[in-house]
DNA sequence: GATGAATGAGAGTTCATTCAT
DNA sequence: AATGAATGAACTCTCATTCAT
């Protein structure tokens, strides 16, 4: 009974344990993502991170090697999250212009619940370690490939123009991550995902006189 | 004639002597300029900038009063220019779609022979300094009411459908961004600025389905 | 039992840390003030204080926030740790000439054995900084103020001669700051006060001939 | 004829321009003077002094080895004119305290007239270099000898009664610089002098109540 | 495991001094 | 003789990281 109850105890300590550590692991990374997503990575110093979690400096090295380490782990979860969201979308049998539009939505409601970590992964401080640089840069390039293929899939099936399909999905990539940033609005992100994806399925021109500069 | 002589001279001596000041300054200023294009401000040294330009530590501070200054500097330089170059085009009597395409085809252009110092100013290292935050902010508002002022035109003047002019600005603001950033390719700044152009007017949906999109 | 043992262990700990901080505070500040004493300000650099010390630069700065601070502080405690001796000693119901031998006594024991300190404190650095300056100039008004009182009732009470209260109380607080700067005597500090005395209130006159020279 | 014309100009010439350099000289010992008196060695820079005599850093290089030696010249020269004008005062067959008079109302005058030059010589700022700490402390012990003869000269005499003369030559050295730095009056120097000469001679004693104090 | 004291390399900046012109 | 551009050593201060407790 008593070794049971000792094994049962120790499991169940244990299992606490690692979910205490797995809590403090997360509290770090969301304390300093926040921090991260206001400052610029040299101007976010371990001691802030320490103190905005309620540990001493030390404690930080426990869970992660070093603030590089720290730093790029934030924007991985970022980054897998996002993508293992839209690849759920993308599976799914529609046709390219409603796929631009869920994808849009998709894009815009998760930056909406999650700015700070995307206002880091947005950010252009690109050269800090190579470690980063490639990450961004494998970010970058799997976007642009996704909207790539929506958009050729649509000249495919007849729904888009024969446009550049390169500089099309970096017209895209580039508002989506934009508005990301910059629009302020109280509109619900679903209606700026259609107000986007008019823009850019539609244009900007007026249809009546669309003959003349076409 | 002597006399002569000997005040050409004076004036050219001092007038060489100026250029070598400036020439010094603008040195200081293009290579620190390559190397904030290429890292963070905080990555770059100011023994690095020294080095590359060739002289020592001591000497840039003849130049520049601080780091700071200098960065700002070059942020300075490069909004001024552009600015002044789009402002000559504004001024123009052009219909708006046309206009939109002029300054299209001028940012392209400049872009691509001051990249270095444009990637500077298109990142968002935006929590630096205040007087940084404060220049990229302006320089943000800027080129967005330049845009809205452009598409507002085109509405009045029926050439453009009524979107969300906030938006579409910031849209095309974005895409201008990013474009340069990140589309590397070896047409001509022009070609480029028409590819954009068509795609922002006239959207990627094909036109024999529009009717059913709209 | 045990558990009174453990939260006395526990008081016992907290204040041996306490302690232990408060006594490296301390010795950085013995340490760099027998420095200050030595050097000027500026010839003081905070390696060396380290280096003095036993420590690395930045611990130095673990205790305090700047070199300015750090000197600041030197003075600011030798300033009130004296004055409130003196405050003591002046409320003290003595007649005047007393007090003066009493706080003059009070005055060459402090600084016997707070030479370091002192040195600086005497020392016309005046231009620094401002904190310092006013420090300076603080302390020099409150020493003449002191002596002013104490000669001005000396003189109400008749045991001074009416002279110029505020040319004699410089005249004593110069003395007492050279006299402790460069008097090197063997004697003990209530001696020095006495000699000082003597000739503060008898003068340097041969009393015989008295008459000759009022 | 043709040669002592040359000749005659070239001497000229040579006086001249050895007068101008003189001029020079003492133009940058007297401005640098007035700024060491200000503020401190160390925070006085090269390029104040430059600036303030207006010629250019490099021109002080050609009329002083380096800062330390400009210091220490505007040292000597303070230095060496008021010993040369003391020495004549003592030369003159006087009776002591008449002597002690005259000497105080000599160095009062000439501090009123070379107030930049003397608040750096009294200055304690004792450990720059070498050089200045065996000046000061060479004249430091120059005025005390000073003191001290006239006061065995005194006491041999019968007109000072047989104090402590080592004491009172420090004592007297020091308020006569303390007065100087800090006694802000509009009395002439003469009326200071023989206001410090009373207190020295007479104390501060009531004369009618002596006897209780000796 | 957690702490916080300690480290020390490296940053920006200053300034006495030198030197080509 | 005079300049002013250039130097570079030295300074104060910061902060990611380590380590004894």
């Amino acid at each position: 009974m008593a070794r049971t109850t000792k094994t049962l105890r120790g499991k169940i300590r244990k299992s606490s344990y690692v979910s205490k550590r797995a809590l403090r692991r997360s509290e770090i990374l969301s304390t300093s993502a926040k921090l991260f997503s206001l400052k610029s990575y040299h101007d976010v110093t371990m001691e802030e991170v320490a103190r905005k979690v309620g540990v001493s400096k030390g404690t930080i090295y426990l869970y992660f090697e070093s603030k590089e380490n720290l730093y790029l782990e934030i924007l991985e979860n970022a980054f897998d999250s996002l993508v293992s969201l839209i690849e759920v979308e993308l599976a799914k049998e529609y046709a390219a212009p409603k796929k631009l539009l869920e994808v849009l939505k998709l894009i815009f409601s998760y930056y909406r619940k999650h700015t700070d970590v995307l206002r880091i992964l947005s950010r252009d401080e690109t050269h800090l370690i190579r470690e980063h640089y490639e990450m961004t840069e494998r970010w970058r390039k799997r976007g642009l490939q996704l909207y790539e293929k929506i958009i050729e899939k649509g000249i495919r099936e007849g729904s888009f123009r024969a446009t550049n399909s390169k500089l099309t999905a970096l017209i895209i990539y580039a508002l989506v991550r934009s508005i990301t940033f910059y629009y302020t609005t109280k509109k619900k992100p679903g209606e700026v995902a259609e107000e986007v994806y008019s823009v850019i399925v539609n244009g900007i021109l007026n249809p009546a006189k669309k003959t003349m500069t076409a």
